[in-house]
RNA sequence: GGCGCCGUAGCCAAGUGGUAAGGCAGAGGACUGCAAAUCCUCCAUCGUCGGUUCGAUUCCGACCGGCGCCUCCA
């Protein structure tokens, strides 16, 4: 079955059919550089990990742009009170955010691109409109979109135009619209933009673009006048999205997007994450505490992208020990073909069952992926394959093993659950020595049946997070998360 | 008020017109010197009330409860 998307803009799922094949072009709104991303910023990015990750797992040749929104009313206050430039200003939150998301395992995209690097677009973008009569200027400067010239609006959203009356409390707003719903395309500079370098000189008059703006500039220039995907979260359908829709279409004159994808809020504990609530989570804060950046990834994960989605503390245990059953498992199966290919087992039963299992699971896996990204439902077809590929591990060949293997990395390809668990079992050279020195010791221990001896070494070592199993083939260790320590 | 979403086991969370995936936690068992890891078994009738249907958790309606957008918050 080929890939199935919920369409924003149909309120449908549609079969995936990018224009060009060769080129997947998709545009996702990143975030404000003004400070420090939040989980639900991550979860959002999570999600476009997901899709990119997806995407190129089906076999698409991808070209995905995320922009950096470096240019707003917020960005322009923080940066005034601190005295700085926008530039100065935003560059560390840029730097913090795009750290987070390598430590969750999101990978990088193909572009990068900052609001502030696209003005000369924006400028280009509001002249055709201006030409069109698709927006008109004030007498202080501004820019403004035509609503009432562009009949589509509010087709995304869903939105009744004859709502708002048009010219209704114009002359009490601040600016000077000709309609309560028309909105700025280009902002004349007041003194405060003016101190942190947010001034362009455009042929109507100084100022700045206006934030829906940046996104058609961006999404024009670097995937196309028409986007396979377009991605940003819930509260960005309206009216961020639908203003993109009028600006680009109307300058254009082109469909500008095929396929609108949105992600839904999360929550926190059960409740509405918030700064009135002060339950605002930072991953930063999370994995200063030891949270393994595995386990938020799979609690991202976890709930399909269409559903709130409840973050929690007892998940991210949850997560935790899910995580490590998974790494676990590979090690399991690595050890398990080292062994195999030493004792050329011979091909038998075990294998054949192994190895449709593994196909059994990458069938599955695959179709929950088509099914709209369903990646609750591909990490069950996970687990049942490490359940039952555990079960068989001790029987099967080398090759057999392999292709379990290679399915696990396989499925990890999407997930990166693995990729980015790994990193936090690494442990410096020096200390694995040292454990393997206790392990021999402890082993001394065993073979002379001294097991006060021996249980006071493993004691030891769990004191420095390391968890032991004993086996017929010898005593493996690993590093544990928090939540399998003691205390 | 307008548009829309959700309510599945202790917690998280998929899903289907024909008696409900997966994870975590829990109970019992196998294995183990003891553990750990692993495996096996057990643990829900799907908010309430009606309706449609041979049959509904899944469709329709009402109600109760929670939530989102409608103001440059992912």
């Amino acid at each position: 079955m080929g890939l199935r998307l919920y369409n924003t803009a149909t309120r449908s799922l549609e079969p995936f059919q990018p224009l060009d094949p060769e080129r997947v072009g998709i545009y996702a709104c990143g975030p404000t550089v003004y400070g420090h991303a939040h989980i639900g910023n991550f979860r959002t990015f999570v999600f476009y990990d997901l899709v990119h990750r997806t995407l190129e797992w089906l076999g698409y040749p991808v070209h995905f742009v995320m922009n950096l929104t470096d240019v707003d009313d917020k960005t322009i206050a923080a940066a005034a009170r601190e005295g700085m430039t926008l530039e100065e200003y935003t560059a560390p939150f840029a730097e913090s955010i795009m750290e987070e998301a390598d430590t969750l395992g999101i990978r990088r995209f193909d572009l990068y691109p900052r609001a502030t690097s696209y003005v000369d677009r924006m400028i280009e973008l509001v002249s055709i409109l201006l030409e069109r009569g698709l927006a008109y200027s004030t007498d202080d400067g501004s820019v403004y979109f035509d609503i009432s010239a562009f009949p589509d609006y509010g087709k995304l959203s869903g939105k009744d135009l004859e709502q708002g009356r048009r010219g209704e409390r114009v002359a009490a707003d601040e600016y000077e619209k000709e309609d309560a719903r028309d909105f700025a395309l280009w902002k004349a500079s007041k003194e405060g933009d003016e101190a942190v370098g947010a001034v362009w000189e455009a042929p109507w008059g100084r100022g700045r673009p206006g934030w829906h703006l940046e996104c058609s500039a961006m999404g024009l220039a670097e995937v196309g006048e028409t986007l396979d995907l377009h991605l940003g979260g819930e509260d960005l359908i309206f009216p961020h999205h639908e203003d993109e829709i009028a600006q680009s279409e109307g300058a254009t004159g082109k469909p500008f997007v095929r396929t609108w994808l949105h992600v839904k809020h999360l929550r926190v504990e059960g409740e509405k994450m918030s700064k009135s609530l002060g339950n605002v989570i930072s991953v930063r804060g999370l994995i200063d505490e030891g949270v393994p950046p595995a386990a938020i990834r799979h609690q991202l994960l976890s709930a399909h992208y269409r559903s709130e989605l409840n973050f929690t503390r007892a998940g991210l245990e949850g997560s935790a020990r899910a995580v490590s059953r998974l790494l676990d498992f590979e090690a399991r199966l690595e050890e398990a073909v080292e062994e195999a290919s030493g004792d050329s087992k011979d091909e038998d039963a075990s294998t054949e069952t192994l190895r449709a299992i593994a196909d059994r699971a990458e069938a599955s896996f695959r179709e929950a992926l088509a099914d709209d990204l369903n990646a609750a439902e591909a990490l069950a077809a996970l687990f049942v394959f490490m359940r039952e590929a555990n079960s068989v591990v001790d029987e099967a060949s080398a090759s057999g093993l392999l292709r379990a293997l290679e399915a696990l990395r396989s499925m990890d390809e999407v997930l990166g659950l693995l990729e980015t668990g790994r990193a936090g079992r690494v442990v410096d050279p020096e200390f694995a020595r040292w454990v393997e020195s206790r392990i021999r010791e402890r082993e001394d221990a065993r073979s002379e049946r001294d097991w006060q001896r021996a249980d006071a070494i493993r004691e030891e070592l769990g004191a420095e997070g390391v968890i032991l199993e004993d086996s017929a083939q010898g005593t493996r260790w690993k590093r544990g998360t928090p939540s399998e320590l003691p205390g």
